[in-house]
DNA sequence: CCCTAACGTTTGTGACACTAACGCTAGGTC
DNA sequence: GACCTAGCGTTAGTGTCACAAACGTTAGGG
């Protein structure tokens, strides 16, 4: 006896091709996967995406206020009053008061922090190797300068 | 008298370069662009992603259980509660329980719920134009090929 | 009759981006 | 001098998103 198609086994997997092909949809997805994956490798090492945005800018623009850095790194100024902290209380920085603003805080990176931003470096250059895993190196460098474009749009204005 | 360089100006926009280049980084960034478009553009109609994405998969693979939409969806179902409370009392889906397993909602599209729908696709079709404003047709294209790469590459494992 | 598992639901968590407000300090202008 | 405006660091709170945990209900197999 044939099988009657009560429910219409509706396959999970059917997923709409609108929904599968919107960009937004797919930035969103894959930057999902990013976060959780850099996420994951950078708290096993005991650190943080902001931590390490902070570290890089530090070492590569040099000393700086808290409110250029949140600049520079497009964290939130009040944010990175807690990034700091975190970072400050492992030595990796040390924050001073400006002698000529004394509104505000010197920044500067520590040979700890130099030392511990290397480590990360090679960390982070591992979870870029595995979330564009399925990519050539053409690709890669594609995608980096379609995103690229679509970021200076959208922060210039 | 020429100026002192006092502070060292530091000019805030020098972002460093390996942090700009960072694929999670740009990814992130651009993901965050499109959730502020696509939210602001409808929230302006009242909707809200979610919501769009159970109308279109209602609409396109047909009428399902709660846990199927999910799955669907990419929604987990703790969530998916509300967004069909939300929509059910708009009077744009209907959920009754499934006679051949009482465990189970049936979710239908409404004749209300699916001209809703259509004028949310031209809402987000917009919202696409305006994320996508500075690549021509050719990059959109790839660039839609190579996050679906990256999103299949991670979701399917 | 159990046991396992799926379903819908509620409650809570954590990361992220952001707003509002506060005390303090700097740098004018009257 | 007194006054005002604005930037600084800081705290507390908001909204979105993705998810985990647990609970009562229902299905179905040994």
């Amino acid at each position: 006896m044939p099988e009657r198609d009560r429910h219409v086994p509706t396959d999970p997997l059917a997923v709409s091709a609108r929904l599968r092909s919107l960009p937004s949809r797919l930035l969103g997805r894959a930057a999902m996967h990013a976060d959780r994956i850099s996420n994951t490798h950078l708290a096993a090492a005991g650190a943080t995406r902001w931590q390490y945005a902070t570290l890089v800018t530090l070492r590569d623009a040099g000393p700086a206020s808290q409110a250029t850095l949140s600049e520079r790194t497009g964290i939130h100024r009040s944010d990175m009053v807690a990034v700091l902290g975190g970072l400050a209380e492992a030595g990796q920085v040390e924050r001073a008061p400006d002698p000529d603003d004394r509104r505000r805080n010197i920044v500067t990176l520590t040979p700890a922090g130099r030392s511990r931003l290397r480590a990360l470096d090679h960390l982070v250059d591992q979870t870029q190797q595995e979330l564009l895993a399925p990519l050539t190196p053409a690709e890669r460098a594609e995608l980096r300068r379609l995103l690229q474009q679509i970021d200076d749009h959208h922060s210039t204005r």
